[in-house]
DNA sequence: TTTTATCTGGATATATTTTATCCGATTAAG
DNA sequence: CTTAATCGGATAAAATATATCCAGATAAAA
């Protein structure tokens, strides 16, 4: 069971976003320069972020994306499913429906142990993604950076927007 | 991000053999007739569970599979664990050290903030299903079935062990 | 108005993982 | 010795993840 790559491109992507100044956009292909990606997939992953709400996009010559919420209103549970997706990864299949002593129909309307029990073990893991927000992420990952790495980081944005 | 169906199969799998009578074994191709899945894939997975220690295997004339713990010892984590394994699903590629301004090695000996979070995330995920054990699901399975589907059970398990 | 820069959406291609099958080797009972 | 079963590896098909490209839409700038 593996996450999409573009789970942490798009959690990393949001980060930069972070250091935007209203009003401005930063294009998906400075994203990918600054994360060191494939520009095309990255823009891929961004059009998820926008269909999901997070960011916005603006078109035509100076335009980018940007967040569409303020950090603290972002989740990396809303980031996930953006990219991979908000369904079950536990697929129940009936298969005590299956062979020679097949559960009936009517038994059959309350869901399978097993499938009710992943299930709750998803929504233990998205509850705790849900509680970290982007504003937190943009914090520590600051916090855990050099000064020099921090000015640096300002004058790249600086080019590019 | 998709869990193997063969968790689903191993699982009910475990189920079954919960019934199997001490000192007897039931062969691989059995379970797959009572799941109604692949003969040839169910077995791969009870290679997994064997491997995890999970089931014993007799071999021969005779031989097949019994759990090889109590019920009570086996989790949900457990099963999931042999199939799937056990690393975490949350790739961190060290984005961080990529692109125009990358952090430097020794600030990389902590792990990033993005990854650690999708980490503890995924420890809430184990912890709840490592809190279900398999004798927890067989008596809730066999609640939720009617007497007639446990006397059928029982009597096509006494006809192939 | 024309040019340029950017996102949008779909088509396509490649790599990886999942799903599935088969067969020879091994082991044990009859 | 013959039969019945798992073991382990090789192989193949299907699905998904990863990645690229291009024509079209849109909007700012010249």
């Amino acid at each position: 069971m593996q996450i999409s790559k573009g789970v942490e491109w798009a959690a990393h992507a949001c980060g930069i976003l972070c250091a935007v100044p209203q009003g401005k956009g930063l294009q998906s292909d400075a994203i990918a320069e600054f994360l060191g990606v494939p520009p095309a997939y990255m823009a891929k992953q961004m059009q998820l972020l926008r269909k999901a709400s997070i960011v916005d996009s603006v078109r035509g010559q100076g335009g980018g994306y940007r967040l569409a919420q303020t950090a603290d209103q972002i989740t990396l549970w809303d980031i996930m499913a953006a990219i991979d997706g908000s369904k079950p990864s536990f697929r129940c299949t009936e298969i005590r429906q299956n062979g020679p002593c097949p559960a009936s129909k009517s038994s059959c309307k309350t869901p399978c142990i097993i499938a009710a029990k992943f299930a709750q073990a998803e929504t233990a893991f998205r509850q705790s993604l849900a509680q970290t927000t982007l504003a937190e992420i943009a914090v520590s990952a600051s916090m855990g950076s050099s000064v020099e790495r921090m000015e640096k980081m300002a004058t790249w944005l600086q080019s590019k927007i």
